[in-house]
RNA sequence: GGGCUCGUAGCUCAGUGGUUAGAGCAGGGGACUCAUAAUCCCUUGGUCGUAGGUUCGACUCCUACCGAGCCUACCA
């Protein structure tokens, strides 16, 4: 019996548009559902926009829209911009429609059930004149870290010390939403008791196969070791998304119904078809395979089985989880101009080549994925331009007029061992390691080249029939890897199809040959990369920002300091001279075992005066060469306990966040410890 | 600090106990000229991160360390 499989790929939240990053992961999916669907699977493929929470409420609320329509008119983009790269869902919908509401309240339904939920007051900022509470990201403040102190950081933690705090801590917040002063509230919310599915989550993490098996390490070493939290799933009004039904002025997070989307896009396919629901979300017989990043790991792993689990509906036969996207061997950066929307790459080049360039580095692992340009250029010029799509270019001119012989004779072989490959190159596709079967059809692809290389078509003028043959061989190779190449480059199979007057349509077909068929006219089934077009996508995606202003030009010094860390707002002298600077000689300096970054400082402030005060410069300093040395001590700093020890003060320093780079300050000789500055 | 992943030729990567470690690209030499300066043949190039250990035998297993990335905690 055929094996039916749900296929879903991570929901796009709608509050931005997608990237190449994102594009990895649709690709990831549709080539897999593809190879199903050319195996005779029954496959289909769900995906829809993740379109709830408080990001979505704002920035609809910033455009002066409601949120529906900012929602509606993302979708549309993120599927113009998937269409674009040939990814094709069997439906794309929305968490933001009745079918995933009713999903949301059977789920909920059952977890009431089942005693899973309870409530808890929690404490967050509240944004009076919003009239809302603040996420920790519309929040921003003074890290209250005594010796950060970094103005503008975010409420979960500070980008410039990387200490975690509660947004509550926050010294002089501002909401970012109106600019005025949160205060602090407190409301009921909502929880999951998801501990009670511990041994249930254990069992199904660690045994069946549904997990990478670093993954089931990391859940079992990180979350299962320990009682697991309670989730946090409902959020105060207003809030855009769905209001619980038995808690009136409580609306579901997000992260609670996003991956029921994909149920509520399931029925709305099923409804659109006449297909049973029941059938493919409460069925042994049908494989369930969710596609995500590992950074969602966490939800798609325990708190979606326990839903699934808890509503009775099937649970996934496998997560496959990929790592991120990075650009020339680093994170994507706006200013080099590889932050790389999907409709930009669109603009300037082919999706064929990133659907092949993808596929030639996937593998079943979690690894992250280096999209290099020049190794793109390269591998999509000479694999696919240089030796595949070559062989039907020198072969299918010499057949126009006779079209394919009605016996393979020349090549049989070839033919056979390159038939035979097809299941080794399938188990790759089946388990994901695309790039193994990149290698095995361009290992193929080389014989090809050999073999007509070999028969030298074009030396066969005088003797037609041989001619022929050899060309219909040298075709049947070439289609044969159209077919293997069909789930990455649905349009070369496309083309193939047409030349040879015969679709490509099953996987099955790479095992007989096509014989006695028309052959239509050559035409080049696809260009060489443009590096021009590449720098010209580099370019398109660099921030303006960035493109060189006169004025930074002339500078010696560039403004990245400047735009990394933007100046902190505007204060009074008196609020200034509230902090008091003091020349400090460092009497003594010594590693602090245990810490990544302190040292230990005792510092003298002239006579009997001396401060031990901890400062983050291990690695930077050494020790021996601090000793003796004046420095600038914030000296009225209130007391700060620390892991190891009391911090009487701060010494200030300049320096690039995380970029290791600190400099500490130094007054001019003559400076006397003790002395303030002004 | 804990965890995961990775470290093999200039580049991108195969190779998980067994003969002298492989491919593609790049480099060098030659051939061909059908083909999108594509192709074919030959060729240069690696103490498989380091050091130990297990084994008759290790790139492959174990331990430690070094380096890179990510996660997580603590802390700055």
């Amino acid at each position: 019996m055929s094996r039916r499989i749900l296929v879903t790929n991570a929901l796009p939240y709608a509050n931005g548009q997608l990237h190449i990053g994102h594009v990895l992961e649709h690709i990831q999916t549709d080539i897999w559902v593809r190879f199903q669907q050319l195996r005779g699977r029954r496959c289909v493929s769900i995906c829809g926009d993740d379109t709830h929470g408080t990001s979505i409420m704002i920035r609809a609320r910033q455009e002066g829209i409601r949120e529906e329509d900012l929602v509606a008119g993302m979708r549309q983009a993120h599927m113009a911009d998937l269409a674009g790269f040939e990814v094709e869902y069997d439906n794309y919908g929305s968490t933001n429609s009745p079918e995933t509401r009713q999903c949301c309240e059977e789920i909920w339904t059952a977890l009431r059930r089942a005693g899973m939920v309870s409530e808890q007051e929690v404490t967050q900022l509240y944004d009076a004149q919003a009239g809302t509470f603040l996420a920790d990201r519309f929040v921003k403040g003074t890290c209250p870290n005594p010796e950060c102190h970094s103005p503008n950081q975010y409420g979960d933690s500070c980008d410039k010390c990387g200490r975690h705090y509660n947004a509550t801590d926050l010294i002089d917040p501002v909401s970012t939403l109106s600019g005025s002063q949160p205060e602090i509230r407190t409301a009921r919310h909502l929880f999951v008791n998801i501990e009670k599915l511990h041994a249930f989550l254990e069992t199904w993490t660690q045994q069946g196969g549904h997990l990478q098996p670093e993954v089931a390490n990391y859940l079992k070493g990180h979350f299962l070791g320990e009682p697991l939290h309670d989730w946090d799933v409902s959020r105060p009004a207003p809030y855009f998304g769905f209001e619980i039904p038995d808690s009136p002025g409580n609306f579901w997070y997000v992260w609670f119904d996003a991956p029921i989307g994909y149920m509520g896009s399931t029925k709305e396919w099923c409804q659109r078809r006449g297909e049973d629901f029941d059938a493919w979300w409460r069925s042994l017989e049908t494989e369930l395979h969710h596609f995500i990043g590992k950074d969602i790991t966490y939800f798609h792993t325990l708190f979606w089985p326990a839903m699934l689990h808890v509503g009775g509906f099937s649970l996934p036969t496998k997560v496959h989880i990929h790592g991120f996207l990075t650009v020339n061997g680093e994170k994507m950066s706006k200013s080099k101009g590889t932050f790389i929307r999907a409709s930009t790459y669109l603009e300037h080049l082919e999706p064929s080549y990133l659907r092949y360039y993808y596929a030639s580095k996937l593998s079943s692992g979690v690894e992250d994925l280096d999209l290099n340009f020049d190794d793109f250029i390269g591998k999509v010029n000479s694999d696919l331009v240089g030796k595949v799509v070559n062989i039907a270019s020198r072969t299918a001119r010499f057949v126009e007029k006779t079209g394919l012989a009605a016996q393979l004779e020349d090549g049989r072989e070839l033919f056979d061992k390159t038939a035979a490959a097809g299941e080794e190159i399938a188990a790759a596709y089946e388990t994901g390691d695309y790039s193994r079967a990149m290698r095995l059809v361009m290992a193929a692809a080389d014989e090809a080249n050999q073999f007509v290389e070999h028969q030298a078509p074009w030396t066969l003028r005088q003797d037609p029939q041989k001619l022929q043959s050899v060309c219909t061989a040298g075709l049947n190779l070439f289609r044969q890897l159209a077919v293997y190449l069909a789930p990455v480059l649905p349009r070369l199979a496309r083309q193939t199809g047409e030349l040879l007057g015969d679709p490509i349509v099953s996987w099955q077909q790479s095992q007989t040959p096509l014989l006695g068929s028309a052959v239509k006219k050559f035409a080049h089934m696809m260009q060489r990369v443009d590096p021009k077009k590449v720098e010209a996508m580099i370019a398109a995606s660099a921030e303006p920002a960035e493109a060189e202003s006169p004025s930074a030009a002339a500078s010696p010094d560039s403004d990245a300091p400047l735009k990394a860390e933007p100046l902190a707002e505007t204060i009074s002298f008196d609020e200034f001279s509230k902090v008091d600077l003091r020349v400090a000689r460092v009497l003594a300096a010594e590693d602090v075992a245990g810490a990544q970054k302190l040292l230990k400082l005792r510092l003298s402030l002239g006579g009997q005066h001396e401060r031990t005060v901890f400062a983050g410069i291990k690695g930077v300093y050494q020790p021996e060469e601090l000793v003796g040395r004046l420095v600038i001590c914030a000296a009225n700093l209130a007391p700060r306990k620390m892991k190891f020890g009391l911090s009487e003060g701060m010494i200030v320093a300049a320096g690039g966040q995380g970029s290791g780079e600190i400099y500490l300050l130094a007054p001019d000789s003559g400076a006397k410890p003790g002395q303030r500055v002004h």
